[in-house]
DNA sequence: AGCCAGGGACTCC
DNA sequence: GGAGTCCATGGC
């Protein structure tokens, strides 16, 4: 694929980077969708436009390092299909659109995820889009809000989370922020926790389960051999399995099977199975 | 109207 | 440690 980058912009093949796909499969709520063909998105205070122009697509930002690894250049998807294929031949009618999984902020992820559990994505949107507005720093630039540092969000109670439409995942979000707080969950140094280790502090949060922290592990921390096992991901199994197994034993069988390409397989067979229709 | 949304905590046994 | 139950809210 080839992609060009500039001071402040990437260009790349629309063929090969599919914006909307990217953005409205699920991993990411932090977006605006401006136009049919231009979206904004956000990360913590950092803001791109991606505009699609026919058979190219523009990425442009003040900080377009930071977004070159946001929009995980440096990883070959190409050679990733490959070896799923090569491991599991059954993949090659799954994969479709060129998969791109996002490089977001650890912090950020964690808060998002656990707003999505047991929830949509047009809601869990419009819950975090309220609580940048109501703790984010107004970036005029782009007429929209950063999302609050841990620092301006520690300023909610539950009250505010459940005016912002949170449920009751506001009782899990105050007790997050300040388990947050505590030196046990600096994000310097749990970046460099093994998957494992770091899982289990994960699962020590509030409102976070073992999918949620599958999520955040991948997403928010890039590490790619987790399998997350969701509603999807049940069924999908359920149909090429006649064995009984919870959430934990599918994942370690995908796992066992995948890797460190675990989290990029789950993603395709996820998507495969949400555009399928049964 | 009632069910569901890419679950998690809590409480039983 | 497995199975049930409850949990706010809004879209459909």
């Amino acid at each position: 694929m080839k992609i060009i980058k500039q001071e402040n912009k990437i260009i790349v093949d629309t063929e090969s980077f599919n914006i909307k796909a990217i953005l409205e499969c699920g991993q990411v709520f932090s977006y605006h969708k401006l136009t049919n063909d231009k979206y904004l998105v956000v990360s913590m205070d950092n803001v791109a436009t991606v505009s699609i122009l026919q058979d190219k697509t523009i990425i442009e930002s003040n900080k377009i390092d930071y977004f070159y690894n946001f929009f995980d250049f440096n990883t070959d998807y190409k050679e990733i299909e490959r070896k799923i294929i090569e491991i599991s031949p059954n993949y090659k009618e799954m994969i479709k659109d060129t998969l791109r999984i996002l490089k977001q902020d650890p912090y950020q992820t964690i808060i998002s995820f656990i707003v999505s559990a047991n929830n949509n994505i047009k809601r869990i949107k419009g819950i975090l889009d309220r609580l940048c507005i109501k703790y984010g720093t107004y970036m005029p630039n782009y007429k929209c809000y950063s999302f609050p540092t841990l620092n301006q969000i520690s300023l909610a109670k539950k009250e505010d989370f459940i005016e912002i439409g949170a449920g009751y995942r506001s009782d899990y979000l105050c007790k997050t922020i300040k388990q947050l707080q505590q030196p046990r969950f600096n994000m310097d140094k749990l970046i460099n926790l093994s998957t494992n280790e770091l899982k289990s502090r994960l699962l020590e949060l509030s409102g976070i389960g073992p999918k949620v922290a599958d999520c955040i592990l991948f997403f928010g921390f890039g590490r790619t051999d987790v399998f997350i096992v969701d509603t999807w991901i049940k069924k999908a199994y359920s149909l090429f399995s006649s064995e009984i197994r919870n959430e934990k034993q599918i994942s370690d069988y995908f796992i066992k099977k995948f890797g460190e390409l675990s989290g990029y397989a789950q993603q395709y067979l996820f998507n495969y199975m949400i555009n399928k229709d049964i």
